[in-house]
Parts: C-alpha cells; structure tokens; sequence
DNA sequence: ACGTGTGAAGAGCTTCACAGCC
DNA sequence: GGCTGTGAAGCTCTTCACACGT
C-alpha cells in the first residue's frame, strides 16, 4: 500500500469544475452541456427502463411511470429530462424510442467503448463474464492478471494475459476504458500505469483510495463500504438510543 | 461514489420522515443523532485508513493526512468528525486507537453482522470468496441458489443452499443482512421473501429498482451504471461540442 | 383534463476562514 | 508554530406549484 500519507501529490478525484467564476463571458453555452452528476447517474436508470419498454413494444411514457421504475420522484425525472431538451408532449408523455435514443447520446453511448480488466480474481472473472456489460454497449477487450498461473488461460471468451504486458494490452485492443479488480497494496502501481498509457476513465474495485491526475475520470465500488453503510442505518433503527456523547445531546 | 462522491446515491433510504415538522419540542437531540448520508459514506474511508494506521502502529494523524488518503478535502474530514464529538486535540491531530474506535462504534460495527448472498452465479459467489467482508466485520453465513446444479456444491467454506429454503435458512443462519446478487427478472420477488423474512438491511447488484416498504434499508450497486457515468465524461472530454437538435423544431 | 416544463423555494452538502487551544 | 472545531457563506440538488400546450 501507499506509504504513510504523503506518497505524492493528493489529487481529487474527478477534477472539481470549481472556479466559481471562470469566464463570465459565455456561462450559458457551457453549462448547457454540463449534466448536474446526479442527473447522470439517474439517466442510466430512465435508459435501462427505457430499453425494456422499448423491446415490449410500449410508445409512450409518462414522468409518472418513469418514476416510478426508477425509485424517484416524478419531478425529479421532468427536471433531469428538461436538462436535454424538451422532447416531451405536454398531456401525453415522452416517447419512448425517442427519449431512449436521446439519453444514449447524452450519455455518450453512441461512442464505442473498449473495457479492459485489470485483474482476474474472483470478482475480475465474474466481470468479465457478466452479460450485463455487452448488451449495453461495453465491449470486454482484455483480462489481464499478474499471476502465471492464470495467464494463457480462458475465462469466458477472453484469454487472459500477463499484466506485464498491460501497455501493449492496452494499445493492441485499443481499449478506452479500465477496471481496476485488484487487491489495494497493488492498485495504486497499476492504477499509474494504466493513466500513463492514456486510459482516462477508470473503475476501481479496490478498498483503496487511488490518486490520479485531474484529467483521468475515476470511479469507486467498494462493497464493505456499502455494507458498513447498512450497518449504520441498521443499528440506527435496533438502538434508537445510541447518545454517545454527541454534540448537541 | 459512493460512490465517488458522487455517488449513484441510493434511493429513498431511511426517507425524509421525521425531519420536516414532528414534535417541535426536541428537534435538536434527534437530530444530533443523525449523521448526514454524505458522512457516514466517508466515515467508513476514514475508517480505513485508520485501521490501516493502527496496524503499522502509527498513534496520531491530523485531518489533512486523513483527507490525502480518503481523496476529500480537510475541512470536510473535521466537519464529517465533529458529528462524532470532539474527538481530536488542536495543534497535535487524532489520536488512532480512540477515533477509528468511535468511528466504528458510531457506524454500528460492534454489532455483529451476518450476510447471507443470495445468488451463486459468478458475482454471488466471487463475493462469497471476497475476503474483504470477514476481515471488516461481516460475516458471511449463507449462499443461496436456485440453480439445483449448483445447490449443494461448495464455494470457499460455504455449501450452497436450495433459495426455495430461503426462510429457513435466514432463520438457521440468524442473518441480519442480505446481498442480492441475482438476475433482474427474478430480483423482486426473492427480495420481497427477503423482507418477509424480517431482513431489513439489503444491498442489490440486480440491475433493476426494487420496491420495498420504508422501513427497509435498501442500497444498490450497479455496474453497468458506474460504466455509463464515465461513458458520460470521457465523450465530454474527447468531444467538446455536443450536438443538439430539437424535436420538432 | 392531462402531463410536461420550469422558476422559485427549500434542504443538504462543501468550502472558507478564523477563533480557540495545544 | 500547528491543528482542531465551527459559524457563515456558497453551491448543488430536490421539491413544490402552477403555467402552458395538446
């Protein structure tokens, strides 16, 4: 693992748009095409109910409906929804092929993504052999793993290959984007190695926090995180008396 | 985001309920009890870190080390901290034993956590092997399946179990948690047993919203979305002008 | 009548900046 | 000098409520 705090330069992840003033010139132009991140992460849900209405034949949906399947409030769907555009008819609803195609252009799925997983434990295997991945438009190029036993080997339809050779991997498959399915005390090492062959958008499996440069996109799974998380809000409603000394009691 | 930050949120946990207007009289000492969502996700980084500390034997750290290796900033570690108590002491830092101890009291971790994972295919039971949850308090008790070819195989120490005998074995096994890991069509309705089992902690890798009453804890983890995100702002990266074409106009 | 689109209000979170204590 | 603890300011996201189009 990264020695004591302090092994380099502390970047955040995701560079921080800050500049509460940049250019007071054209603010409009460009937060036009700048989705708020929570919009983000729920039009992959409109899209993903979207899809499954599109392939049972339903034409039109509602907020109302969208909302619903998507665990938010239908307010919350019109608002994120205006963002793109207005591609609703007041009194009926969005249509459905056409607000699907419009939420995947957004998203930037059009574009061809190539995945790479860096890591062929068992979560990295059960990565590369999720169908969840392909049918919705990432294509799985590469698995790689640093231990011998498992290079040359086959996991699904991918033959895993030595991380060794991750560069080479990476240029040969022409992969655009990695997951990182490693453990923590490595994560770091082949988290650098992987920006500095120019992927800039990164998943990470590992319990670690990595640093990376402001440019490179990185996102974060962790699920002891999750559970812990669960654990708190579980002990919450057991113990409803749980005043330690807290501030304020 | 969780995410990163960011974080895909959950959705409707826990809810607004009681903030809004309930007894006028004691709103403060409710209130001090309940840690921001935002906090506890990052009370579980400090956490880490801090157990990583206490291993190589470091006694104290101050904000700014702990927000390098949790990758948020300083003033949000000491603010996300005075929600515990004061913990710490000016112009030294924290000291390591006494805070990742009321961290871990305050996130509910003394408690003891059985998970049971519902789902063998090739997430279930690459979580089964995940070694991350026993080594951070979660015991994982139970693997189940309906898959008869893969009921009563083992997979790490664990021997799978028929899911038709889902109540039974919650029962046997006294989980308090369950992780989901099954395909979207049948995720609904084991989730609905699962709460009718009395479970009220659950974290899903189904890619689908599921429903479930309020009083249920319920978080997701969806892989595909995470791959989305980044989809997102690597096409905004690699192309700055973004088209836009108005329906009807 | 119905359901979208949207300013405005509200709630929550982050960042700043500095007082307070070691 | 160094670092914590915290009001206040600023920002983002959510919710409300209703005008508007069909």
């Amino acid at each position: 693992m990264c020695s004591p705090p302090g092994c380099g330069h502390g970047n955040r992840i995701w560079s921080v748009t800050l500049s509460p003033s940049q250019t007071p010139d054209e603010p409009a132009a460009e937060a036009a095409r700048q989705l708020p991140p929570a919009t983000v992460s729920r039009l992959t849900l409109y899209l993903r109910t979207l899809n499954a209405l599109l392939s049972e034949g339903t034409e039109r949906v509602s907020s109302e409906a969208l909302a619903e399947s998507a665990g938010v409030g239908s307010a919350n769907v019109r608002k994120d929804l205006s963002y793109l555009g207005s591609y609703g008819t007041r009194g009926v609803g969005y249509e459905v092929a056409h607000l699907s195609r419009k939420i995947a252009q957004a998203l930037g799925l059009t574009h061809e993504w190539r995945v790479a997983i860096v890591g062929a434990g068992n979560l990295g295997r059960a990565l590369a052999r999720y169908a969840g991945f392909e049918s919705r438009g990432f294509d799985v190029v590469a698995l790689l793993d640093a231990d011998q036993m498992l290079v040359g080997t086959e996991i699904g339809w991918l033959r895993v290959t030595d991380v060794a050779d991750l560069e080479h991997t990476l240029e040969k498959t022409r992969a655009n984007m990695v997951v990182l399915a490693l453990p923590a005390a490595v994560a770091q090492s082949v988290c650098d190695r992987v920006v500095d062959a120019g992927i800039h958008s990164i998943l990470s499996f590992a319990p670690v926090a990595l640093s990376v440069p402001a440019f490179v996109n990185l996102r974060k799974v962790d699920m002891a995180t999750e559970l812990q998380i669960l654990a708190y809000h579980a002990q919450r409603l057991a113990d409803p008396r749980l005043d330690e000394d807290r501030p304020g009691a």
